[in-house]
DNA sequence: ACTTAGCACTTGAACGTGTCGAGTGCTAAG
DNA sequence: CTTAGCACTCGACACGTTCAAGTGCTAAGT
């Protein structure tokens, strides 16, 4: 009982199940595979992968499916990624190129994952956590209104409306931003707050009401611009993949729309020698997702943001993480480019 | 057979289906619901409103089911709209109130409307066609970057990312700016692209190569700004409502991802006197959205936004009608604030 | 002219039964 | 270590039976 024919035996199991989502029995084993061994071999094979707790059958006398210990174990044996066809790359390309905005681009990009694996695509919006202030604009709305705008160095726009005494005129507005953009310019964005508020008590009497608005608005942004959020597309997926699942998909659905749940994922999740994580079903410890598996992998050096798939655990596996990974490839190229 | 006694018993088919998703008898009927005829009765009445296709029976013992046209007579009967519990006015009032920025408002209200409503809750951005240029900022990145934004009188902001020749200065910059808000400041959205296009034919040749790349930029920003967007929440409810689909909820799902379908249909519906749009199945004429019905309302005075919540056709319509009506007023409230 | 009781009839759901086939584990021989 | 053979298990499927819900109709009552 040989250990390669072993591991190339569950090997074919998972092939077999993740596109017939049928328990695969010893017969159909050898004769959709050229294993040069009969079908009795294969069943000694099966008890002892049974034994090593891979695989299971689900009633007697029925096929094996693989367990989420089989799975991980066929993850892990997966070292060359196989590359994407063609037509992949190109709808890759093509859709990519030529967008500029972040926002645009991600949109896009979640798309085009979503498509290629027919799972659901995920993707972390950048966080940026070491950004910088690069611009205060405050612009009068009329009304006593006036909007506040904060970009960081790295291009994201955060704004707000902030109201002020309707007396207040746009030259007070041009004092209130030089004083603003002089004590916050450069400085890192979780320092904004307590600067913004110090500027704000230096400020002329005649000033101090609508300065304290605005430092409050401005350190709310600074605050938001740190928050994480997520992008996604391809639900109608999941919903294809009813019956992988035990129940409904809606606690999937209800995890997803939550997005804490993902993110916290996503934080604990750890790369592999390729820079893929994979994460099967109850590996995960959030319970909504325990029957789901999520491959992602980072993207833009030096940042912490994924990008990813999640879908049953019954997933191409090597499918997935082929393009998750060329996905994140060209999406780091046009980012930093 | 007197006319109100089977518009009665219509609701009374409808209300219980509603909630028992079981086709209803007639003894049920007159069980649970003090019509004061007995069953025999009933089944005459139950006859007449399927001989006018109002109600069905799935087979020949079992009991009847609203059609599309039963819905539609009930809900056009709906005529005094039931007030939200106590505990419902006091959530939209705590949800809502103290945030003044629109995204997080709109954000918040479709959670709260999918909540009330276990429906799939839709919120449609305002869309401002009648917007103008209230400001243009460029924000020099470094490395032959430039960051564009466009700041519209409604307070929308866009911004992207232009590429141009590395050697501009910030005090290029500055003078591009001047010449884009002298073009452009005031004018229709509409126009912006054409403005900043001649704007930039008039450079002095050292700057127009860079003020050929931001005008194309301002006028992308421009038409994006008009562009239609859907946000929503409650997508798990609609896994939870299988069963009252055919198949599967694959398709509403990828019509609501593709928006597209959804913002056609909303430009469609026609409010009733409450102005309440409720489009009931197949009433619409999309196919993936023909076992949905949606209720909607308009919100913000003078503009085209809508608000609702999409489910299966088997929907407590009185419910969400309330619901509908209810968030769209405190959103107008808000967002006129 | 409605309403009602009674009754025969229809039909899906639930259940028990029997058959079939896929798949297994085990044993003994190669 | 591999393989053929064989007894065994158990779900899937097909059928037949029963059960109850619900209907439509008719005839009698108000």
């Amino acid at each position: 009982m040989s250990e390669p024919r072993r591991l190339e035996v569950l090997r074919a199991i998972v092939e077999d199940y993740v596109h017939s989502r049928e328990p695969v029995g010893s017969k159909a084993l050898v004769d959709r595979h050229g294993l040069g061994v009969s079908a009795a071999t294969i069943r000694n094979d099966m008890a002892a992968l049974e034994e090593e707790g891979l695989i299971v059958a689900p009633h007697t006398s029925a096929g094996r499916i693989p367990t989420e210990k089989g799975y991980r174990r066929f993850v892990d044996r997966i070292e060359d990624v196989k590359p994407l066809s063609p037509a992949e790359r190109r709808a890759i390309q093509s859709l990519l190129e030529g967008s500029d905005d972040m926002d645009v681009v991600l949109d896009r990009t979640v798309r085009l994952l979503a498509q290629l694996t027919h799972q659901v695509a995920v993707i972390q919006v950048p966080r940026f956590s070491d950004a910088k202030v690069r611009h205060i604009e405050l612009v009068g709305l009329g009304a006593g209104q006036a909007l506040v705008v904060l970009i960081s160095t790295t291009g994201k726009v955060e704004q707000r409306v902030a109201l002020l005494a309707p007396e207040t005129t746009d030259a007070d507005l041009h004092e209130l931003k030089s004083a603003f953009l002089t004590a916050a310019a450069g400085r890192r964005m979780d320092d904004v707050r307590d600067l913004c508020q110090a500027a704000a008590d230096q400020l002329p009497p005649r000033l101090a009401p609508a300065g304290g608005q605005l430092a409050a608005a401005l350190g709310a942004l600074a605050r938001n611009s740190g928050v994480e959020r997520i992008i996604m597309a391809g639900t109608a997926n999941l919903a294809r993949a009813t019956g992988d699942f035990s129940h409904t998909i809606t606690p999937v659905l209800e995890a997803l729309e939550e997005q804490v749940v993902l993110l916290r994922l996503f934080s604990e999740m750890e790369q592999d020698a390729h820079g893929i994580s994979v994460s099967i079903g109850s590996e995960h410890a959030h319970g909504s997702l325990a029957e789901a598996s999520v491959v992602a992998t980072g993207y833009v050096a030096g940042s912490t943001a994924k990008v990813g798939v999640l879908g049953p655990t019954r997933m191409d596996y090597p499918n997935s993480i082929a393009a998750v990974r060329a996905v994140a490839r060209y999406l780091s190229r046009i980012l930093a480019g």
